[in-house]
DNA sequence: TTGTAGGCGTTATCAA
DNA sequence: TTGATAACGCCTACAA
């Protein structure tokens, strides 16, 4: 690898020369200009980016801390974040967590000896005692970590209500509602959404509320357990997709007909939703634009050093699919 | 932050001493040491990676370049090399690629600039040639880049040909297959083992191969139109499982039953295939081992400089699910 | 307009 | 057993 040095050398002029023509910066003659160039052109030289970070105390590299990229929400998620800090010149560094707090601490150590720009962390088990010890930007994306953290989040609770209005609407009398992860914030918001529209209803039972801690088979057996002690329940709403799939297998395996039987909706948006069959109603969260508007705020801090807190929150909205789509019900609304 | 030089004045020795007591090499004093390290305690010092990566010529980071984490194929890959990197104590820098030429060059040759120590690359696009500007080693994973650079890989070609032997078996009599990226190596490889299989029977025709490119909607779509032309169609083996989610989709569209009037299978075994209703037979890959072996050769080369170019193919396997789960024809076998 | 020289933080060589 | 010092490759006062 050729180095500045050499560069020099060849095009007869110093490092400081070379430099400056290579960034643009200072006064440089044309034809000085001219030959560093060519210089830089023969001896194909491509600057040391660890030098210069060294000199800069900034590598170029944001990192992305999400609990597990094979849950199909983050993929996606991550796709945007790498796109707008790669189209702004960053690299983009992905760490999973597992939600575990030792692994997240030593993530944001690592990677700031390595003088890492920023973190976007989405993490459901940090604590604001733990942004403590961060010397870089930070945004919290999908859950909130701190209140004086700037975050990106959807509206849960009220796009939690709207998933049962809609099964109300098509004439679900009876409603449980599938919940994720006990500890995550926005699991707790969708539940509190299902509750606001219910907890009025003579029907309601807290026995219409089971934990399926977000994922597919947990969701498949608590689901067929409750169906079977409750078979009047002809709606459910899931926390997240993959459970609204665990729903659709449990009625599967119990008989039930879908939507007819028993409507079903979930929450997320993510491909699963539309490939599943048949094909799941959802609350579809801009999961794209979450993840670049994240990256675009992290940006932001770090090259303006802008450090008010902003806090943004997307609208979830529905997206109607077979799992709600009864033939008669629906013309009847 | 605090720098070497903090922590030598703080302990009243060199920056060399304290240099050897935190790396442990070279010889110390037990005082000395002590004293060292508890200024190290005190001051929270922690070496900056950067300046460590500038003297050694190398940044502790790997590299993942795969055309698009969003293909649900993706993600276990990349947290099998997390991991890996990770328990090795790497950084992991994950690239999309969107199988551009371009942006793959352009990532090969940034992160060379910033003194990566290795690349693991999916990619159907890059050629031989493209590989001579590499300057670290790189391993091919899932797909073949050149024959003089290591790889991992599956038995595509058999996996396929048993795929479409346990339709037989089952007793479909007019099977037909939808083919993955026209360009991809391993959607050549699976089509091959499709003719393997069928390419003798009498009834093969080649309007049985449709092209998907690896898509859900393409796949949907080619298969509805093929099978309206062909009624007589019973069994369908997908280049991969998006394809296979496609076909059960366009099955229910057409009113077939799967499997009584239609079976499927997929290939690739990823979470998809379960969560589907009916849930997809597929020939699983052993996903998560193949990033992990593939990051276990890259970890090799890079810290043995070992320069045998070691291939390993992987054995694909039939996971029987519900779209193959003939209740008369099953036991007849 | 260009060059000299010092520093970014670490490591390793060599002398003491 | 320890310390001075010269790299690693780049950038930017400052001087010329």
């Amino acid at each position: 690898m050729a180095t500045i040095r050499d560069v020099a050398r060849y095009a007869n002029v110093s490092t400081a020369t070379v430099s400056r023509v290579m960034n643009r910066n200072g006064y440089a003659d044309a034809e000085t200009s001219r030959r560093v160039k060519e210089a830089i052109e023969q001896l194909d030289y491509r600057p040391n980016d660890v030098a210069r970070s060294l000199f800069k105390g900034r590598s170029g590299m944001i990192a992305l801390l999400v609990p597990d990229i094979t849950n199909p929400f983050f993929p996606e998620l991550a796709r945007a974040v790498e796109d707008k800090t790669n189209l702004n010149g960053y690299s983009f560094v992905l760490c999973n967590t597992d939600n575990d707090v030792a692994k997240q601490l030593n993530y944001l150590n690592a990677l700031q000896q390595k003088s890492i720009d920023g973190f976007i962390i989405v993490s459901s088990s940090l604590t604001p005692d733990n942004m403590q010890s961060l010397q870089v930007p930070a945004v919290a994306l999908d859950r909130v970590i701190s209140p004086s953290m700037p975050s990106v989040t959807v509206n849960n609770r009220s796009g939690a209500r709207q998933a049962v209005d809609h099964l109300k609407a098509i004439g679900c009398r009876r409603i449980a509602h599938v919940a994720g992860l006990e500890y995550a914030d926005n699991a707790a918001q969708r539940m509190r959404g299902y509750l606001d529209a219910v907890k009025q209803e003579d029907w309601f039972d807290s026995r219409y509320i089971v934990s399926g801690a977000y994922h597919f088979n947990q969701a498949q057996e608590a689901v067929e357990t409750m169906l079977s002690n409750n078979p009047d329940i002809d709606g459910i709403f899931a926390g997240n997709d993959m459970m609204g799939a665990g729903v659709l297998h449990a009625a599967a395996s119990l008989g039930k007909r879908i939507p007819d039987d028993l409507a079903v909706v979930g929450f997320d948006g993510i491909a699963l939703s539309e490939t599943v069959t048949p094909a799941l109603t959802t609350m579809t969260q801009p999961i794209y634009d979450m993840g670049a508007k994240a990256a675009d705020m992290l940006i932001n801090q770090i090259e303006t050093a802008d450090s008010t807190v902003m806090t943004e929150e997307f609208n979830v909205q529905l997206a109607e699919r077979e799992s709600t789509l009864r033939k008669a019900a629906t013309n009847e609304q």
